[in-house]
DNA sequence: TTGTAGGCGTTATCAC
DNA sequence: GTGATAACGCCTACAA
C-alpha cells in the first residue's frame, strides 16, 4: 500500500519536466508538442496507473470538481431516489462527483449542509426535494451556480425543472375517454401543492376538450394515501349514477380504490376502470390486475438539472436573469386496469 | 460574489499570525495559546464567516475528510434510501462528506467509480449493496480502509454489517405461535440469498423451541414478488388441514397473500393471519388491514458502518485481520394482521 | 507564546 | 518545443 504516483513520478520516467507531463495529459491549447512525446507521457502515466489529484488539481483551478445536491427527504422516499441517480449518473460520466446532503426537512440541518457544500468548495449546487414544490431557495446558496430540481420558486427563478402535472392528468383523463368513459372520477388528494392543482386543471381539460361537462360532484378530495384512496372511492362508487372510471391523483388511492371496488363487488377493470399516477415500484405493477399509471420523470429530472448545472457553472453569465421553470412530460404506463366501461 | 476568505484575511483582520489562527481553529495539542486570543480569533473567524478550505487542506493533510460509498442499485429501491441516509447523517455529523456512486451493477462501471473515488482521494469506501448479498471485494478497493454494509465475503472479510436473518425468521414465526398458531406456513422465495436460509432457519428454530415438526409441506417457493405470493399462499390455503397463519419472506409476497385469502373468501386476520418482511413503505402500511412484519435495519447499517469505517481510518492498524460480519436486529412491526386462529 | 518558511500536487506564466 | 518556477490555502517543524 504505497503512496500513489504523482506527476513528477511520471515525469521522471518519462525523462521530461512535470510542465511537459500536464501539457501532454491534458491536451492544452496551442502548444504542439510532438506526438510522440505525448503518446511516451501517456503511456508511462498508463503504465504506473498515474491520474491526478484532484484536490491538488483542485486548490490551483479553483474548480472541485464536485457537485452538492442538497435535499429534504429524498434519499428517504422511494421513487424520487431515482433522481439522485439521474444527477449522480450524468455527474459521473462527464467526470464530476456527487456529494450528498440530507436535511430531513430540519433547517439547521440545511445550514449545516451548506456550510459542508462551501467548504468542499463545491462548483455548483443542486437542491431537490422529494415531491414536486414551491420552495424559497436558501439565501446562503444564491452565491453559488445553482439549479432546482422537483421544485421552483414562486415565479421566476433559478433554473428549476419541475413534472408537467397538467400534460399528466391530462393524459391520465384522455386515457380513460378514448375507451369510452364518459363518468370520470377524479380521486384527489387534499394539500396544497402543484400537484394537485395542475393534475386537477390537466383533469378538466381533457374533459372539455371531449365536450364533457365537469361536475365537480365527481371530484373527492380525501389525503393522498390507501385510506384516503378507499375513503374517496367509495364515495364516487356508491354515486348514481356511478362514474365507469377514476383517475386517482396517485398509486396508494389507487390502491385504495382497489380496495373500495372489491368490497363493493366490482372489478377491475370489466367493471370500473382506474388510473394512477407515479408509477409507484411495488405498488402500480405488484396490484392484480396491474395499474395503468404515470410516470414521474426523476431519473430525467436529475439528469436535466445536472446537464444544466454544468453549463451555469461554465458560463456563469448565463446565471444572470430568472427563468420560468422547464417541465418535464410524465409518460403514460399502460398494464391492465382500463377497458371499455361496461355496456 | 466575492472570494470566500482565506485563514490570512482571518490572521490580519485579527492582528496575529496565520499560524495562530490555525491553533486556535483548530485546537492544536501542547501549543497553549492565552484565552483571549483564541477567542479574539473564534470572533473575527466567525465575523468574516471564514471556513477552512478543505481541499488545500486536504492537500496538506493528506485527508479528503471524504468517504466514497459504491452501490450496485442502492439508489433505485426504495428501502435501501434510508442505509444511504444512515451512512450521510452519520458522516456530516462528523463533518465528513459522502459521495456516492452508483453502478448499476455493471463492472465496468464500477471500475470507474472505482476510479473516481481514488482520484478525489477519498479516506476510506463504503460498499453496499441492494440487499443482503455475499460478495468479492474488487481488489482495486482493498488498498482503501473499506466497510461492506448489507453485504459480506464469504466467510471472514474486511468489516461488514447485515441484518440478522435468522433472528428475523424467528421472531416472525415465534409472534405466529405466541398467538396460538400451530399450523404456520412459509411463503418463501425461490432464490439462493442469505435471507432465503436465513429466515427459513429462524422460522424452523421458531417452530422447533414451540415442540412442533417441522413439515416441508408447508413450505412453498416461489419468486419473491406479489405474484409469487399469490401462488404460494394459494397453494398453502388450499391444503388440508389449511394453515391458520402464514409467514411471507417478503411485504410484495404478503401482498399477494392477502389476494389468495381474499379471492378463497377468507379474512385476514380472523380466519388467517400474516407476517411479512421488510417492512416496506406504502405496501405494509398501504395494506388493509395494516401487515405486521419485519423491519431492515438500513439505516442503523449505513450508521454503523461510517462509525466503523471512521474508526478504521483513525487507526489502520485494526484494518491488519479479517473479521465476521456483524449481524443487525430486525424489530418487529406490529399492526393488524395477525390474531388468534379460528376457534 | 508567536511567527517564518516549506511543502502537499497541480496548473499556468514565463523564459529559454 | 520545453522547462523552471510561482502560486492555490493550509498545516507544522523550527526558529525567534
Amino acid at each position: 500500500m504505497t503512496r500513489r504516483p504523482s506527476i513528477r513520478d511520471v515525469a521522471r520516467e518519462a525523462g521530461v519536466s512535470i510542465t511537459t507531463v500536464s501539457r501532454a495529459l491534458n491536451d492544452v491549447e496551442g502548444s504542439r508538442l510532438p506526438d510522440d512525446t505525448r503518446r511516451r507521457v501517456r503511456e508511462t502515466a498508463e503504465r504506473l496507473g498515474y491520474a491526478p489529484n484532484k484536490m491538488a488539481r483542485g486548490l490551483r483551478t479553483q474548480r472541485s470538481h464536485m457537485l452538492g445536491m442538497i435535499s429534504d427527504h429524498i434519499a428517504t422516499t422511494p421513487h424520487a431516489g431515482r433522481l439522485i441517480l439521474g444527477a449522480q449518473e450524468v455527474a459521473m460520466t462527464r467526470g464530476w462527483a456527487l456529494m450528498l446532503i440530507n436535511t430531513g426537512g430540519d433547517p439547521a440541518a440545511e445550514a449545516r449542509g451548506i456550510q459542508a457544500l462551501h467548504q468542499q468548495q463545491v462548483d455548483g449546487v443542486l437542491y431537490a426535494t422529494m415531491y414536486h414544490r414551491i420552495v424559497e431557495v436558501p439565501s446562503a446558496l444564491r452565491a453559488l451556480p445553482l439549479v432546482l430540481a422537483d421544485a421552483r420558486t414562486e415565479g421566476d427563478g433559478p433554473p428549476a425543472v419541475v413534472p408537467d402535472e397538467v400534460q399528466g392528468g391530462y393524459d391520465a383523463t384522455r386515457e380513460l375517454l378514448e375507451h369510452g368513459h364518459r363518468h370520470v372520477g377524479l380521486a384527489l388528494n387534499s394539500d396544497d401543492v402543484p400537484a394537485t392543482h395542475g393534475r386537477l386543471r390537466g383533469y378538466r381539460q381533457a374533459l372539455e376538450e371531449a365536450g364533457i361537462a365537469y361536475d365537480p360532484e365527481l371530484v373527492v378530495q380525501e389525503e393522498s394515501e390507501s385510506t384516503g384512496g378507499y375513503l374517496a372511492c367509495r364515495r364516487l362508487l356508491e354515486r348514481t349514477p356511478r362514474p365507469t372510471a377514476i383517475f386517482c391523483y396517485n398509486d396508494r388511492m389507487a390502491m385504495g380504490a382497489y380496495r373500495a371496488a372489491a368490497e363493493i363487488g366490482l372489478r377491475i377493470p370489466a367493471d370500473v376502470s382506474v388510473v394512477g399516477f407515479d408509477n409507484q415500484e411495488y405498488i402500480a405493477d405488484g396490484l392484480y390486475p396491474g395499474l395503468t399509471t404515470l410516470q414521474l420523470p426523476h431519473y430525467e429530472m436529475g439528469a436535466w438539472a445536472v446537464n444544466r448545472l454544468m453549463e451555469l457553472i461554465d458560463d456563469p453569465a448565463r446565471n444572470a436573469g430568472d427563468v420560468p421553470a422547464r417541465t418535464l412530460p410524465c409518460p403514460l404506463i399502460r398494464r391492465s386496469s382500463v377497458a371499455a366501461p361496461p355496456a
